[in-house]
DNA sequence: TCCATTGTTTGATACTTGTCAAACGATACA
DNA sequence: TGTATCGTTTGACAAGTATCAAACAATGGA
């Protein structure tokens, strides 16, 4: 309850133009749309379809979940990423407009 | 008609991301928020609220028009924008998320 | 214990971007 | 004609960004 509350007001301090530009890229924006098309809400970080080396992969990510637009949870030595619920609630005609593109 | 079919067919090329990265930038988006909340859906640039130097400006505008987000028409030697009418037929839910911000 | 797997961090490099001042072009007006 | 206004272009600079290779950390399995 307290942390929902928490991630609310944390997702309302990103500013629109942090998540627009972490969106303003081409690796990023397809890691997000294979999120949303992925069947169980989940991706680990090499399963996405990326043609860029681990390391860049690594850093396009972490913008992705610095902008709160994904969340990611460990499990060993894998990291699932998910679509941050947060700014579906907060934004959610943006990834609206990513599904339908 | 003719025209109409052009814009749209431009409109379509121009990749979401392009678009998510001419709006990743705080004055950038804050124009287009401007012009959102315009009475007259028109703005010249020297009339908006901006805190760089007009060359700075003018290269920002120059951004949001080359993505198809903005359109301009010159009277005089004055530059009226406007939102471009196609990018709500292409990508409604942008322009939603960024006036419920 | 050793090795493979998964992802991160670091350092380097090339490229892009935001910014300004100054000069410029085009139009309007006196 | 001369001048003011509005906006663009150019050149320069600092800051940010994407990229890779290499080294690293953490976990799991043989």
């Amino acid at each position: 309850m307290l942390d929902i509350y928490l991630t609310m007001k944390e997702i309302k301090q990103i500013p629109l133009d942090k998540i627009m530009k972490a969106l303003g890229d081409p690796i990023r924006l397809s890691a997000v749309q294979q999120l949303l098309q992925a069947s169980n809400n989940e991706i680990t970080c090499g399963d996405f379809n990326y043609g860029v080396q681990k390391a860049t992969f690594s850093h396009h990510i972490k913008i992705l979940v610095d902008a709160n637009i994904l969340c990611a949870r460990t499990e060993g030595v894998r990291k699932f990423l998910s679509i941050n619920p947060e700014i579906e609630k907060s934004y959610p005609s943006i990834l609206e407009a990513i599904k339908n593109s």
